[in-house]
Formats: structure tokens, C-alpha cells, sequence
DNA sequence: GTAGCCGATGAGAACGATTGTCAAACGCGC
DNA sequence: GCGCGTTTGACAATCGTTCTCATCGGCTAC
């Protein structure tokens, strides 16, 4: 039901050789440097179909654009983004889980979900900004 | 500095009136059914200056809506919302703070920042849906 | 191999929430 | 009441994302 085409396999690669979480634009821009040509709708309906099937991770950045990523971690996890260059280090918080799970039942709300991700300024960033103010 | 207005009274008076979260264009509406017209850049602008000022809440509903509500704890705390009703309930995870702050710092982060959000059925939304499915 | 079905593609238009523009309106301290 | 500087609001602009639809091209059946 899933053609592989050219164009698929492109953005699963650059996927798969980027690191960070980007955006869907981003993802475009480097396609397209890379001579691999892949239309705009196209990139984001694959990664469209790529996050149904939990082959990649969505999160929605502060100003609310979507940035995708592939994920090493395969089951539920969270992340901590650099906010400045997109670095990602995935954690997972079991207390945060038990506790999300308590807080539901202990207010009558069945089927808990919750969402929660970390954003700060990698020690990277930190520097280069210092430095700036510094100067 | 900041002067008292129609416009601005009348944005502050409907978030008093409304219970749960709702975007900036339903708030608009629903001033407009009062009779008290804003200009929904004008809405827009007062509902940044309130979460600015610490005295409106706001959270991104899944589909990167932005929703408002007057919320009665003061400081930093999370929400428990059901997905289906839109009811709320404040939350304060003392514990998840102290974590994200553990994480950042075991990883070099700096200026750790954080968005948790609980969502799930409330009590009645339930039985509401249980009550359909039994039937 | 190849015909042909039907999903996939892409250029551009459309969308929708939000923000910017700027002249006119109006709080407010005098 | 005056005057200044903020606020307003109709409208345009922005921008990420989705839609449209004619065309392309995997894939399968023959
Ligand atoms: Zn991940
Ligand atoms: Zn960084
Ligand atoms: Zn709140
Ligand atoms: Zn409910």
C-alpha cells in the first residue's frame, strides 16, 4: 500500500544522516542542496506518514512549528532540545509517567496522556553566547 | 503605562465569565454576541500582555491553537484538561520541576524551560462515552 | 516485456492563526 | 478642556501547513 519512490527514500535518508530535530522546511532546504529535488507537500506528507508509523518523532517548538527527527529510542521517551541549534539528548522520566498516571485518577480522568519536553541551551550554545555578551 | 480601556476591561470581564480554555477567535466571538465589539487584533494584543503579565494562562491545543483561560493559582503549574470538554483542573508537579532541572544540568543544558500538559477523559465525559457504547 | 491501474508527486493556490500597519480615537495627567 | 502618547481596528501581510489537480511512475497481472 506504501510505494517506495526516489522521493521517500531521500527524505528517509536525510533522516537518517541528520541528527537533530528540523523542520519540515529545513529537511527541504537540505534535499535540495543535496541535488536530491523533493517537493515541498512532499516532505511533509512523508514525514506526515513517517510519524503515523512512529518512524520519527514531532514536537512542536515554541512558535509553534512542527521539527521531526528519528528517534534511536524506539518506545514512549522525551526529549531536551537546545533551542538555539536543535541539539536533542532523548530521556525518559518513570517517575513522570506514574506521577501523570496518579494525577488522572486521583482527579476522575480515565485514559491519561500527557505531553512534556525540556528546552534549554546546550552547553555548546551556552559558550558561543557568553562569549558574545563577553565581548 | 498601561491605560484602562473599554476594549481591555471587556477581554478581562469575559475571561472572569468563561471557566474553561478558549482561543483568542472564540473569545472574540463571544464578545461580539455581548454586544461589546473588539478588534480581534485587539484581543490578540490584550491576552499577550495578560499571559505577559502572569495573569492568563496559555497553552497550545494539539492542532497549535493558542487558548487562553484566567487561572487561579499564580505561579508555574501544569493543567489536566479533558479532551473532550475542554474542563480543566490546576496541577503542581513539585517533583517534575526538580527533574527537569536535574536533567538539564546532568546534560550541560542551561535555562532549563519546560511544557507538560495532562490530558484525558473527565469523570463525565466518560460516562457519557461509556453509556453510548453500552447501548 | 508491457499495459494499465491507482497511488504518489509537485507547482502553485488556498488556508488559518497570528502579527504588522498606520491613521484615527481616546485615556489621562495637566 | 488640551495635548501627548498610547491604544484601537480595519485591513494587509506573514508563514507554516494543507489542498488541488494534472501528471508521473511503482507495481502487478497478463
Ligand atoms: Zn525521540
Ligand atoms: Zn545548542
Ligand atoms: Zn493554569
Ligand atoms: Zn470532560
Amino acid at each position: 500500500m506504501q510505494r517506495m519512490t526516489r522521493q521517500r527514500s531521500a527524505v528517509a535518508d536525510v533522516l537518517d544522516a541528520v541528527e537533530d530535530f528540523r523542520s519540515a522546511q529545513q529537511l527541504h532546504e537540505i534535499l535540495r542542496d543535496r541535488g536530491e529535488g523533493v517537493g515541498l507537500a512532499t516532505v511533509y506528507r512523508t514525514l506526515q506518514s513517517l510519524a503515523d508509523g512512529g518512524e520519527v518523532d514531532v514536537l512542536r517548538t515554541a512558535d509553534g512549528e512542527s521539527v521531526y527527527r528519528r528517534c534511536v529510542r524506539r518506545g514512549h521517551h522525551h526529549h531536551l532540545m537546545c533551542r538555539v541549534c536543535g541539539a536533542t539528548v532523548e530521556i525518559d522520566g518513570p517517575s513522570v509517567e506514574t506521577w501523570a498516571a496518579q494525577m488522572g485518577a486521583q482527579h476522575g480522568f480515565e485514559d491519561i496522556d500527557h505531553t512534556m519536553e525540556l528546552f534549554g541551551t546546550c552547553a555548546r550554545c551556552a559558550a558561543e553566547g557568553h562569549r558574545r555578551e563577553g565581548s
